[in-house]
DNA sequence: TTTGATGCAAAGTATTTGCAGACTG
DNA sequence: CAGTCTGCAAATACTTTGCATCAAA
């Protein structure tokens, strides 16, 4: 979806809520919806720091917080301690991370859906949501 | 496998490799292979402390950092901080978790390794090791 | 004007690390 | 006997929290 277009939907999820929409929750949001490289906390915390200079990262956590209540952000633990953050696609699906350069890369797998499914009812498991991690070297770090 | 059978190929393992056989590690090891629940350090720690209660919880780390090291404990890490381990199946397997509960639930699906490589293929990755986390209620919480 | 949001600093917490002494091989 | 392992305590580092102040609506 249009990034811009996805903005002002959660931007208007917010207002409908009750959420005070503060320059620095927007642009806590416009960051990490343009950026496609699953950023951690504080990458997006350095980058609102060039527009708004007093912004603290406790903010940023909050505003995080904030996001994956609404549903709106994914949050990726690889367990090298900082999480990443996917805004962009907030809903399952694979990715790819290079043990070597740390790159996430997104993917789909439309088949995942039914056979996770498949495999739950067996054990009678209700699925709530699920989560494929690849992990390996990209294409450019197994040249 | 049996469980014993693996324990003693574990500790020939340790011993080729010039580790050394301490009581502590060797009861920590146990706790883990008798455990199907995917304890915690803490929990594993609380075990061997019944029969070695000077045991520092640092040398269960230490201990587990050295099961990982020769691949025969894997480490899974759901976001609730504190990770636990499968020394039982030490490969890359389906695991679902219970959001309610807690507990976690091995499962197979031999289909998936398959699927995941020809995923990767497409965009040059080259895999070394994956994971797919199921998360929702189990049988009995599901009710 | 009201009340939720910010920003600072302090707290929290699983895991790691340094080191002196203990024990395996 | 040599050198690794243990156990203690301190350190680490991300994230959360408390609270006074600020600002959105």
């Amino acid at each position: 979806m249009d990034t811009r277009k996805r903005l002002d939907q959660i931007i208007d999820l917010l207002r409908e809520r009750g959420n005070r929409l503060t320059p620095q929750r927007i642009a806590i949001l416009s960051a990490f919806l343009e950026n496609d490289t699953h950023p951690t906390a504080e990458q997006i915390h350095k980058k609102i720091l060039k527009s708004f200079p007093t912004t603290s990262l406790a903010t940023v956590y909050k505003t995080i917080t904030l996001l994956k209540d609404v549903g709106e952000i994914l949050e990726l633990e690889f367990g090298d301690d900082r999480s990443r953050f996917d805004a962009r696609k907030p809903y399952p699906h694979p990715h790819m991370i290079c043990t070597e350069c740390g790159a996430i890369i997104d993917s789909e797998l439309d088949a995942l859906d039914g056979i996770i499914k498949e495999l739950a009812q067996h054990s009678g498991f209700s699925i709530q949501s699920h989560r494929l991690d690849i992990f390996g070297l990209c294409a450019s770090c197994s040249k």
